[in-house]
Order: C-alpha cells, then structure tokens, then sequence
DNA sequence: GAACAATAATTGCATTTGCAAATATCGGTC
DNA sequence: GACCGATATTTGCAAATGCAATTATTGTTC
C-alpha cells in the first residue's frame, strides 16, 4: 500500500483523515440538516432559532426567559431580542410576572401554535427522508444513539476547561 | 394512557415531539459537537472554520479558492475574509497565479501543517469519547451511516426549492 | 426601612456571516 | 488588439450572535 503524502506523519502509514474523523462528520451533518431544515421553514417567516422556540414551548407550556435560554440552549442576550422579534410577529406573548417583577414569562400565541403545527409533517419528512435506507438496515433506534452521544459530550467539557487552563499556564510560563 | 396537552392536537393522542425529531436532535447534537471542539483548541488560536480550511488543505494539498469553499461548503466570501486573516496568522500563503490572474492558490505554511497535527489527537479523542458506548452495541459504523444520511439529505434540495416556489405563487394568489 | 447582595433580563459593542454588487482577469470574436 | 461575456475573488452592507456591562427587581441583614 502507497503511503498517503497528505494523511501521514513522516515514517507512518496513512493515519486520520480529520475530514472522515467522526467530530467533524458529525458537525457537518448536523450543521447540514440545521440548514436545509431552515431553508424548507424559510417560507413560512420562520428562522431555525424561531422554530426551536416554538418547539420548546408547544411542547411545555409557557416558560421564564431563562429557562427557555436553557431548554433551547439559545444564549439569554440572544433570545431575548430573538423574543422581541416573535413577539412583534405575533407568534408568542411575553409579560412580566406580577409576583416577580424581575422574570418574563413567554408563551406561544394561537397563531404560534397553528404554525408549529404547520411545520411538524416537514420535521417528519426530513426524518423519513434522512433515515430511510435504514429501515431495513437493523438500525433500531438512530435516535437513542444521539440521545446518548449528546450526553457523551457533557464528559468534555470539564475536560475542555482543564485543558484550556493547563495550557494557559504553560504559555504563560513559557 | 393520558393525553399530553401540549403534544396534541385536539382530540388525538400524543403525537410527535419535536424537539425528539431526528432532525432536530441531529442538528443540536452536531452543533453542540461543534461548539464543544470549537471550545477546545480555542487555547491553540485557532477558530473552528480555520480548523476546517487547515483540515482540507492538510489532506489535499493546496487548492484554489472557490475549490476551497466547494470542499469545506463555506461561503466564498466569508472564506476569503477567513483566509485573510490565517495568512496575517502565518498558518497559510495565499498567491495569485501566474498563468491565472483571476484564481488564488492557498496552501498550509509548515506552521500550518505542525498547528493541525497537533489537533489530531484532539480529535481522536473526541470520537472516542463520542462513540465509547457504542463499541459493545454493534453498531458497527456510525460514521458511514453519517455519511450516508449527508447525501440522503442532497435529495432535499431539489423538494426545498419546489416547496417555496409553491408556496410562493399560492401566496401571490391569495 | 436603608443598604447591599443576588437574581433576571436587557442593551452596547465587536465579530462573524451571507447575499448582492463591484472588481479583476481571462478567452474568444470581429 | 478592442470588445464582450464568462470566471474568480473581493468588498459593501445588513442581520445574527456572544460576551460584558447595565438596568430592574427582589430578598436579607442590621
């Protein structure tokens, strides 16, 4: 077998290819699906964070500001101008709590709701489309997999900061 | 069995939840992914999208631009600014060609090449992390399966256009 | 009940991004 | 060899985002 000049350190075999490593294929799928899903919703006046939003609150109610930041992991800065614009849209209510002055409760409006009801068959569509040829492949459940690799990645990222401040240390010696 | 108020439509069952969708929770787990990665070689100066260019032109050698933006599906104009400022950084050269004014050839400086080799690890670390469950389960390649739901997705594309065009002259009607 | 810490949301600001328009170069045609 | 369409990249501009600072409200302590 030829070495692979591009893939290799020098002296080893073909390595990695960092385009096929499973961190970047995932991302990539991911950021696809995000993309073509929003391109699909673009019509109905909804952005992708517009429709997480919804999402989360068809599916539980009324929430605070900062528990649907969390739910939706939509940075509070971010969604609350994000809310803003729904609100003027007239896609979701948001009213300060009268016991606590201090939090906003947002809420899904009639026509927020017919509208994310509108877009469940495209959701279900995309996901017969993208998992179709697995049907027959034994694949039970692609979607626990998920579930559980989302929870794999929390192990980083204590990880992540360790190492972020290791390294630190060690430029700042250096 | 109890009806789920907000996952309902009136007078059925527990639907679909949204925010359980394969698409949905694709993108969130490839995003978070991301994030995450993005994260962890943050300490190394290195931004996730460079991360992407040096990735390619690690495995590839070096491309011209609008090939470039083909292979990493970044915007053109969004990489040419990127590439600007990894050549300010030194990870890159970029130079017109002599026998083609109008194309630009980028390529890794050894800097470069060393910054990506050392992300290596990194990555591998990640999938292993990401996928560790997996191993026992017989789910004998996962990143094939990504990459098989990437081009599942291709036929997307054609029936996104279709839709809002659709859409488009129902509205213009109404 | 005034002062101060804690909680929740908003705003300011700088960065990134995508689309569209502008620029630069090439290849062919008369 | 000047003109024109095609190709390749860059720039202008507006929108979205994250972090940090600010504002608003509540709870606690003396």
């Amino acid at each position: 077998m030829e070495d692979c000049k591009s893939c290799t350190k020098p002296g080893s075999k073909t390595l990695y290819r960092l385009t096929n490593s499973f961190p970047y294929l995932l991302n990539r799928v991911g950021v696809q699906m995000g993309e073509l899903f929003s391109r699909r919703i673009a019509g109905y006046g909804v952005t992708l964070p517009m429709y997480r939003v919804m999402a989360a609150l068809w599916e539980t109610g009324d929430q605070r500001l900062g528990d649907l930041a969390a739910m939706t992991t939509i940075e509070i800065s971010t969604l609350s101008r994000l809310v803003g614009e729904m609100k003027r849209r007239g896609l979701v209510t948001r009213a300060r709590l009268k016991d606590n002055g201090r939090t906003v409760a947002i809420n899904l409006t009639p026509k927020g709701r017919t509208l994310v009801e509108e877009l469940i068959p495209i959701a279900i569509h995309f996901e017969e489309v993208a998992v179709r040829d697995f049907a027959s492949k034994n694949i039970s459940d692609l979607k626990t997999i998920l579930a559980e690799i989302y929870e794999s990645l929390k192990s980083l990222e204590p990880e992540i900061e360790e190492a972020n401040k290791a390294r630190k240390a060690a430029k700042s010696k250096a």
